[in-house]
DNA sequence: TCTGGGGTCCTAGGACCC
DNA sequence: TCTGGGGTCCTAGGACCC
C-alpha cells in the first residue's frame, strides 16, 4: 500500500487531498510514521521526528494514529489477495507477496492479474497501491518499491539482473545504513559490484548469514517460497514518557499496565509465553534489555508484571533517568500445552513417542504435529510409564 | 534535528548434556 | 589430570524492516 496509514486518514478528510500531512501523535517526542506523497516531496520521512517535519514544513498537518482502522482495511486488501491465489505472506500491516503461479489460468499473464488486484484495491477500498512482478520475493518487493507511488512494474525474468545490478546497495532489502557503510568501505557501491566480489569477503565483512544472502541476492537468487505459515514470534508494549522517569513506583506502574496488555494479547491469540523480557532506555539512549525464562509458560498480566518488577529492581538505576520502558513475551507456545521439559524423563516409551512424532511430522508436514496438545493428551498416563 | 512502536533475524558466549 | 566434539537452550545486543 502506498503511504499507507495516511492514504486511510486522508480518505475521511477529502480536505487533506494534495497537501503535505503526516500521521503522527502531535506530542513533543513523537515521530512520523506515515507521510502522504505531498509531504515527502517536501523532504519529510518517516521515521523523522515530528518538530523536525514541522521545521521542514511549518503548516504540515498533523493527523492522528488510528491503528484499529489501518487493521480493518488492512483484513480488507488482504481479503482480496486471497480471492486470487491462497499462497499469499502477509509481510506487514500493508503488504504481503502473492505466489500467482497457479492463477495464470484463470486470471491471465502475472501482469494482468496485478493489474485487476490494484483496481480492485482502489475499488473497495479507495486506496492506492503498488505492485511488482518478478520471478522471485526480493526482486518483486524492489520492483513495487520501484513502481511507487500509484504504479506496476513488472520484471521478466530474463531482465532481472539488468534490473538489479545497477541498483545502489541500499536499495537491496536488508542492507541498512550501517551495513551500507561497511560495503561503501569496501569500495562497493552497486548491486553489481557486490555481485562481482567474492562471497567470502562478503562474509568476513558482514558474517555468515548476511554476506551469503547477499551475495545470492546479488545475483537474483531467492529460493524462499511464498509462506503462509507464519506464526508470532514475540509480543510486546513499550513507550516513550514524555518526560524521562526516575521515580521507580511510576515506572512499576507503567509496567503493570504494559504487562497486563501483553497478556491480554497473549489470551486473544491463545498464546502463552515462557520468557518474559524488560526494555529499558536511559535518557542518554543507552538500551539494554534484560529477559528471564520461566519454568512454566503463562499469560497472566501479573506474573508478567512480577518478572519485569524483579528484573527492573536488578538493574539498579540508581536515579538514572528513563525514557522508555517496555515489556516483552517470547518463547510462545500454544495456551494450556505442557513444556517440552517432560522429556527430560528419559524413558523409552517417551523416547518412542517423540520419535513417532517426528515421523508423522515428516510424512504429513509440520502442521500434523502439535507436540503441546500431544502432550496433554498423554499425561495422565505417565504413572504407568506408557504414552497413550 | 533529536530521535516511536511494532516486530524479525543473527551473532556470540556460556551453561549444560551426552 | 587434562581433555573432544556434537548439540541445545538461554541471554544480551544489534541491525533491520514497516
Amino acid at each position: 500500500m502506498d503511504a499507507f496509514f495516511a492514504s486511510v486518514e486522508v480518505l475521511e478528510r477529502p480536505e487533506v487531498v494534495g497537501k503535505p500531512a503526516v500521521v503522527a501523535h502531535d506530542s513533543p517526542r513523537s515521530v512520523v510514521t506515515s507521510a502522504t506523497y505531498e509531504a515527502r516531496a517536501l523532504g519529510i520521512r518517516s521515521a523523522m521526528p515530528l518538530v523536525q517535519a514541522r521545521r521542514l514544513v511549518p503548516d504540515v498537518i498533523v493527523l492522528e494514529p488510528h491503528f484499529e482502522k489501518y487493521r480493518h482495511y488492512s483484513r480488507l486488501v488482504m481479503k482480496i489477495f486471497h480471492d486470487f491465489t491462497p499462497l499469499v505472506e502477509q509481510l506487514s500491516i500493508d503488504e504481503a507477496f502473492l505466489d500467482v503461479s497457479g492463477a495464470t489460468k484463470i486470471f491471465g499473464t502475472p501482469e494482468e492479474i496485478a493489474s485487476l488486484i490494484r483496481t480492485r484495491v482502489k475499488a473497495v477500498t479507495g486506496l492506492p497501491c503498488s505492485v511488482g512482478v518478478a520471478s522471485t520475493k526480493f526482486v518483486a518487493k524492489l520492483a513495487s518499491t520501484k513502481s511507487k507511488p500509484n504504479g506496476l512494474l513488472v520484471i521478466p525474468e530474463e531482465d532481472t539482473l539488468q534490473f538489479l545490478h545497477p541498483l545502489p546497495i541500499d536499495a537491496l532489502w536488508g542492507v541498512g545504513k550501517k551495513t551500507a557503510e561497511v560495503l561503501k568501505r569496501r569500495g562497493l557501491h552497486t548491486v553489481s559490484d557486490v555481485a562481482h566480489s567474492p562471497e567470502s569477503s562478503l562474509i568476513s565483512a558482514l558474517g555468515q548469514a548476511a554476506g551469503s544472502h547477499l551475495y545470492a541476492l546479488a545475483w537474483a537468487r531467492d529460493p524462499r517460497p511464498v509462506s503462509t505459515e507464519r506464526v508470532d514470534k514475540s509480543m510486546g508494549k513499550e513507550h516513550t514518557f514524555t518526560e524521562d522517569v526516575t521515580d521507580l513506583d511510576t515506572l512499576k506502574a507503567t509496567l503493570l499496565f504494559q504487562a497486563d496488555q501483553v497478556g491480554a494479547q497473549l489470551r486473544k491469540a491463545q498464546l502463552e509465553a515462557r520468557t518474559i523480557g524488560l526494555k529499558v532506555t536511559y535518557s542518554d539512549f543507552e538500551s539494554i534489555t534484560r529477559s528471564r525464562t520461566l519454568p512454566e509458560a503463562t499469560s497472566v498480566g501479573r506474573e508478567i508484571h512480577k518478572v519485569v518488577c524483579e528484573l527492573l529492581e536488578d538493574l539498579r538505576l540508581g536515579g538514572r533517568s528513563v525514557r522508555l520502558m517496555g515489556v516483552r513475551a517470547a518463547s510462545l507456545v500454544e495456551a494450556g500445552g505442557q513444556q517440552l521439559s517432560l522429556w527430560e524423563e528419559d524413558t523409552d516409551p517417551w523416547k518412542d513417542a517423540e520419535i513417532a512424532m517426528d515421523q508423522v511430522g515428516e510424512k504429513f508436514g509440520p502442521d500434523s504435529v502439535r507436540p503441546a496438545s500431544f502432550l496433554r493428551k498423554i499425561e495422565p498416563t505417565r504413572e504407568s510409564g506408557t504414552p497413550g
